[in-house]
DNA sequence: AATGAAATTTATGCCGG
DNA sequence: CCGGCATAAATTTCATT
């Protein structure tokens, strides 16, 4: 399904997607129009998820990030399912984690501050009747965040 | 520093980076060149800070992630930044925390397989004298990965 | 399936308001 | 700082190999 031309043009074009076709074609040695020409399918195929820009959080007065550890009551599929859904609903959630072992959920919540988190908590999770408990690990520096992932070989 | 348009600009741009200017002018009641005009300006102050593509990790065989914590023994700031520079190089980690309370690290980290994910606990965990210890979350379903901020109003 | 060129779309630069 | 126009660049389409 994906040839190590696919591969390498990924690899490029992931980092920044503003990079022109015909400078991916000259790394990979193909022509603009080929790179093009793959890069739409990998779009329609979904290997292309999305094409979104990463903004500067505190710029935006999003000061506050935490990491939150949740486990649930009934760990159903259609209680977790619908767990999720209200998670991705909220938009303070910028990720969701099944995960297994005691924990059950792993967020990423961005907000504006404390005050902006604690009403989330009060909203999401304090009254959930199928929450057992939540931790809080306060973010002190996203070192990294959402980075570029690396293409095995295949 | 950030109008209200550019917030309405960012919040449909962050989406699809794709979106012609011309359709989101259309939106926010700007024209195209006014919102180029807006999104250079909004690169080079640094509140975009990269415009990368999202992958499926299954097409690309990565069908292993983790949330992993990590203690270290010294917390000093030397110390963890080396640890956090350690993890920045590893391909296999996509996003590193620094956290406050018991746990110094979160990191999620996208692998190929177990396989390769014990290759890299042991390789950059395991044999590392200032790791405590760290604990493994193996995630079921990233529901959501690295999704749009939600634009606060300023 | 890739190339090269033509056609279309999108982005950038400049000027007047 | 905006809109409109001219220019430049990038993407898409198409014919060819």
């Amino acid at each position: 399904m994906l040839d190590t031309l696919d591969r390498r043009i990924l690899d490029l074009y992931q980092r920044d997607t503003r990079t022109p076709a015909e400078q991916i074609g000259a790394q990979v040695g193909l022509s603009a129009a080929a790179v093009q020409r793959r890069l739409k399918r990998l779009r329609e195929t979904g290997v292309i998820v999305a094409e979104t820009a990463q903004l500067d959080c505190r710029q935006l007065g999003l000061t506050f990030t935490a990491i939150v550890h949740v486990d649930l009551i009934d760990e159903s599929a259609p209680q977790t399912l619908a767990f999720q859904r209200r998670m991705k609903e909220r938009p303070e959630v910028q990720q969701v984690y099944g995960v297994a072992g005691a924990v059950d959920y792993v967020l990423v919540v961005v907000a504006t501050g404390l005050p902006a988190y604690e009403a989330f908590c009060e909203a999401c999770l304090l009254h959930d009747p199928n929450v057992r408990s939540f931790t809080t690990h306060v973010v002190l520096d996203a070192a990294r965040r959402a980075g570029p992932l690396a293409i095995p070989a295949g």
